[in-house]
DNA sequence: CCGATCATGTAATTAGTTACATGATTCG
DNA sequence: CGAATCATGTAACTAATTACATGATCGG
């Protein structure tokens, strides 16, 4: 059963467990304070693809007993799991899925709507556009308190990457308005 | 069984009903010539959705015979399913989810990687993301043969969010590639 | 006339989420 | 000392994809 590949997630984990071992809630907070900005997952997908890494024998579990907290089970990436991870990473094929945006749908048909409607969304958009805007900014300049994340370029960059991408987002949100407010066909 | 509510997929789907009625092969072919680039669905997820979409009455459906083809199931919107469209339109609840992107973990954890490895993999996505410009350019220009979008601003509008997203995220290879150029911490 | 493609869809499977469970610890 | 939160996870379910089926027509 479940002989399914590995995707970007299992990477995901994988590539969090070489900075060390850790139990499935661990990774979770970990991951919220990391790849959580541009590849999100909830706790329990991790725990089933920390499952699924183990049958294949890229991680490895123990048991460890605690008090205080209920015992956990603490994963660690193996030799092999560090090889599959390297292959995915130096792999060139641009996995590149196009994003969903329910925004853009509700814009495709928002001809349907009355004219005064159209504003409000775009102002609870922006709304969080400009609040990631500040997270991202704070990430790149490496000032997020309690999110100690390796110093690193890379790391740095993937912060860029969010800071541009809101930044353009609102340039074509200010675009979107200015249209909006001018005559035109189908308003 | 299966009361689940609506997904923006359903939504997707409503939308395009409001077009004209269209078999499941039918809606198919147009999301692929308009909400697929904001909104990818698969045919086969086309025909769950319709089926639940019947279900909740929000669309009807009726059996066309056809010579030379199979028969077809004909789906039109109904009036409940217009108001139910309607309101998810107009609803400002800002449903941005996080986008998912391979690339960023790669890059997320690309100090694994030698350091002739990293080009290649930036190289593929930017091709990418060229040819993706350059059709949303063709699509804001209104000049897509065989495209016939609808012809109001929104529509127009949801290109140029496309065209300016891969202008952003050009720029930030471009940043990449440069900051990959000089020596530093991590490289 | 044979292989590819079109038109139509169903079945099987995987990926990912929301809801639930449980005991310890900490805060007001 | 009761309520909230932490730490750990499982169960149930929904969303979405990949693989399969089937007959007609079309191009060489």
């Amino acid at each position: 059963m479940s002989r399914a590949r590995l995707t970007p997630s299992s990477f995901a984990i994988l590539g969090l467990l070489t900075l060390g071992p850790r139990s499935g809630y661990e990774l979770g907070s970990l991951a919220e304070r990391t790849v959580q900005h541009f590849w999100p997952m909830t706790r329990p997908h991790i725990y089933t693809e920390l499952s699924k890494l183990e049958r294949f024998g890229h991680v490895t579990s123990v048991e460890v007993e605690q008090r205080g907290a209920p015992d956990k089970r603490v994963y660690s990436i193996t030799e092999r799991g560090e090889r599959e991870l390297d292959a995915w990473l130096a792999d060139t094929d641009p996995e590149v899925q196009r994003p969903r945006h329910p925004l853009l749908i509700k814009l495709f048909f928002a001809n349907r709507l009355e004219a005064g409607a159209v504003r409000p969304l775009l102002a609870s958009y922006r709304a969080v556009l400009e609040a990631r805007k500040s997270t991202y900014a704070a990430l790149a300049a490496g000032v997020m308190p309690g999110q100690q994340w390796p110093d690193n370029h890379y790391f740095r960059l993937t912060a860029r990457f969010g800071q541009r991408r809101m930044e353009a987002d609102l340039a074509w949100l200010d675009e979107v308005e200015a249209v909006l407010a001018t005559p035109g066909p189908g308003a």
